[in-house]
DNA sequence: CGACTAGTTGAGGCCAGTCAATGTTGGTGG
DNA sequence: CCACCAACATTGACTGGCCTCAACTAGTCG
């Protein structure tokens, strides 16, 4: 049982401190508001009414962070008093499981809420780390709140954002409990794939900004076994695979591999 | 009265249409109120202030429905209209996977509720069905909203049903992803017993309402392997295991078994 | 009784983990 | 600019945990 450094800290940028300045908040001073913001209809598709409301829609995000790659936006245990939402590059949450080992709970791409599993216990239950250089929304929750208390579609769609978080970490949980190792990277790629579109990114040719450690932590693999798919998969002639760059070759084939025992 | 004869794969008992009233809806012609129940504190810890709150929060609850063992109280796709809380007997919520196949994504006893993963979409996600007789309150969601509007408090309580739901989710994708089999069961084992103990009944022994497959279905192990592990965990003097019955000898041993690398 | 469901146990195989060696990439300082 | 180092990634050999297939028992119900 030797602790060697790199089973200690899994997750070494991670947890490595900037100096002087483990989150740096460069507040933006006049924050352009909701109404114009590009990645609006993916972030927070909903339609304020009332001049009240839609005063408050617009004074919805206060400051802006900017983020390093690898620094952290919040830890576990956090006081809980905003929701973030990406805009420029992309964050990992990682969760602590109850022996003290870490996993990946989520990727998290431009216009992407994070935080919401803080709203019940005023307390995040999970890190959020920028896997690049990264700028995130911040919504003051109590404004959130206010928003949501004055205008219906708001509330409905902070229950919809709660409600489609829970969905999709059921589908995770099913993921890990009934696929095997090929079936996960296939999905894993996949919902990379839709996601990127849905942005107007391009679906077949994107850069994983994240290790294969990281991946495998996402996918209840090891890093070897992340490694060995690629590879494989590449073989195949379903993707092209060099260092971090994805280049998806046939679509259809991956699909298959879903529904394939 | 009792349910039979079913064959078919996975789960028999979900999918043969009842004669008649596949859900039976005995309605109570006077629900007594959430205010003076007995699970209050376990179901709806709020303090509702304000007499219209009050008076809304006595009525949140319309109608009960009365299960069979076996019976469905809704189905994935069935439109989203209420949330359900268990008064008496216990539930299993089952999510179909992308490729066919189903998993059991959860256990409900008395004082939980289900059908939060619905609140979103105005479509439920997964089937919910009874493993026992059982007795569910309903709380139609309308009413749910308008008291959410009215009063802070169980506003809070909302959110944090909401929450504490995507933790627990998340959780169990943490649990599929880092443990291994028998630390799965441990877990299972353990969490039963907390959430018996919370409840007033004993934490030390109690009666499996589902069976080894369905065990198995959560955990994303196959029967076998489940039956394999109750007959070692007995042979180790953890548990003692008679059928369905089961004793928890040895907690701090389980326990362990999950730091254990 | 026979048919069926649930559960237990055994034998064998395969998928993914483990251990280890080596190759590649990217950032930093001289 | 290059050299260097650390982090990241690939690949191979081997192991072992869990799945698969299968046989058998016990209990239930018509």
């Amino acid at each position: 049982m030797h602790a060697t450094a790199a089973q200690v800290t899994l997750f070494p940028r991670a947890d490595k401190p900037r100096p002087a300045r483990p989150v740096l908040r460069d507040v933006t001073p006049h924050a352009r508001s909701c109404t114009s913001c590009s990645l609006r209809k993916i972030c927070m598709p909903v339609d304020v009414e009332g001049a009240q409301a839609q005063q408050m829609f617009r004074d919805l995000v206060t400051t802006r962070i900017r983020l390093h790659k690898g620094d952290v936006l919040f830890r576990a245990g956090d006081r809980f008093t905003a929701l973030y939402s990406v805009r420029v590059g992309s964050c990992k949450t990682v969760t602590l499981t109850d022996d003290g080992s870490e996993q990946v709970s989520g990727y998290h791409l431009p216009g992407e809420i994070i935080g919401v599993e803080g709203i019940g216990n005023d307390v995040h239950a999970a890190r959020a780390i920028a896997l690049e250089d990264t700028e995130v929304c911040v919504m003051p929750f109590d404004r959130v709140q206010q928003l949501a208390h004055e205008d219906a579609s708001f509330q409905r769609q902070l229950y919809r954002l709660l409600s489609t978080a829970i969905v999709r970490e059921r589908s995770a949980t099913t993921m890990l409990g009934t696929m095997r190792a090929e079936q996960r990277l296939a999905t894993f790629l996949l919902d990379l794939s839709n996601r990127y579109q849905v942005r107007g990114y391009s679906s077949t040719e994107f850069v994983l900004r994240m290790t294969r450690e990281e991946i495998g932590s996402h996918l209840g693999l090891k890093l070897e076994t992340v490694s060995r798919l690629f590879s494989r998969f590449d073989e195949e002639g379903l993707v092209e695979v060099q260092g971090r760059v994805i280049k998806l070759r046939d679509r259809i084939g991956l699909q298959q591999l879903l529904c394939a025992s």
